[in-house]
DNA sequence: CGCGGCTTTGATGTTCATCAAGTAAAGTGG
DNA sequence: CCACTTTACTTGATGAACATCAAAGCCGCG
């Protein structure tokens, strides 16, 4: 279950974590310490969700570690990934300035810690720190540019392509390594890239085959990268 | 050819703009001023380009009147269209806060007018009006916003579904009418929706057969609006 | 230890891209 | 303004890419 981490109020961990540079580095300490004391720390165990589309916006969130996917679900009950993200994407909070309530679900796919903070607070942060608010609109900016970035590159993609590209993705952007456990199904690679999960599951097979992949469940090693960039360069 | 049409100063013709209320709405009449006499407004031919990607950003632009594509090209040299918009949208504007040149191009599909004013000059507003701030965070967080619903409704439909979306959007969203001229041609729209233009052609033909729609060149007259939205729906 | 969901593979059919060839429309230069 | 060129549109035929269906094995979880 959701477990909230009560925060140490005599000693302000906002000061020194090392998060605020990213988001609150606008703040002075007197600004942070509130934000401090009404923030709330949630961790979120793999699997739970965390907010569901239609929920009413409450707070300003931003995971602080872990890992999460942005989806929605379509009207025939299947789900659509629009992004899976490590922090400092604020993936869920694109739309907390003009909506009353999310738009996109998004749950944990590794254990995470979400950051929250009242939207109010912020509101009245961006409304009398300029500085903070320029940040902001900076990271929001970049957060909705790599969803966007995202969906060209595999909307243009064939399957194999756009498998290659994903486990590039997961390779280069979330796992910095060659070796990695997939945190997602292959059917949650299928709802991400707009495929049947058989396709997706075939050309893993074919990918080994081939020996561009060394793939035993979840845990895949990239074995020859350059084909892989082939792959997705040309795919 | 691009033409730049000066303002008159002695009376600023932003303070009874129509636009006003919905970008500025927060600057009290001197900030308006000081925008007024930085601004530029420059008016596009259809077809002209209005920036490409990779351009320098000196501007934040936000379209007046006419109509828009923002695309970006591929490596193959095809285009990729990721929205079509009227005003009040500032396409082009997303990544201006966080980057320093254009991802996308853009360019006018009908006759335009833009009016541009130094970015430099919207950071120092933005310093020094919270209330300025947060009108910008959320009409900037509706433009993304809309992108990435607009992908997502594509991708979860098939050739069909997407053409009919394509459709009740223009009549619905663009030209609130059901009889309108394409602004664009059958290849861009295939550039929009990931398909071929062949088969966008096909469709039409089969939608035409069938009394769905009556389509004369550019013109465009939906008959059956209740069948299109079926198609729509369940494609 | 049994059940349900995920994975895997093969077979089949549908959807869509591609190729080709012809027509219409829209620029372009003399 | 007309001949010419190019670009857009249209349709049919073919094959490739992908979805779907089905059956079997596997794995994790209660």
């Amino acid at each position: 279950m959701t477990t909230v981490v009560k925060t140490n109020k005599k000693s302000c961990s906002c000061l020194s974590c090392e998060l605020r540079e990213l988001v609150f580095s606008s703040l002075d300490d007197e600004d942070i310490n509130i934000v401090c004391e009404a923030r709330e720390e949630r961790a979120y165990a793999r699997g739970e969700i965390i907010h569901r589309e239609g929920d009413l916006i409450h707070d300003f969130k931003y995971l602080k570690t872990g890992l999460v996917k942005l989806y929605k679900s379509t009207n025939e009950g299947e789900e659509q990934i629009i992004t899976i993200t490590r922090p400092l994407e604020f993936v869920s909070n694109t739309n907390a300035f003009h909506e009353e309530r999310y738009r996109y679900s998004l749950s944990a796919l590794e254990d995470s810690v979400v950051c929250c903070v009242r939207i109010d607070l912020i509101r009245q942060l961006i409304l009398r720190n300029g500085r903070f608010a320029l940040n902001l609109i900076s990271l929001l900016s970049k957060t909705s540019e790599n969803i966007i970035s995202l969906s060209l590159e595999i909307r243009q993609r064939n399957l194999a392509g756009r498998i290659a590209y994903v486990l590039l993705y997961f390779s280069n952007e979330i796992f910095k390594s060659r070796i990695f456990e997939l945190p997602v199904s292959r059917k949650e690679i299928a709802d991400l890239i707009s495929m049947s999960s058989a396709n997706v599951i075939r050309t893993f097979s074919e990918f080994r085959r081939d020996g561009i992949i060394k793939a035993n469940g979840r845990t895949i090693e990239i074995a020859d990268i350059q084909k892989l960039e082939v792959i997705s360069r040309r795919g």
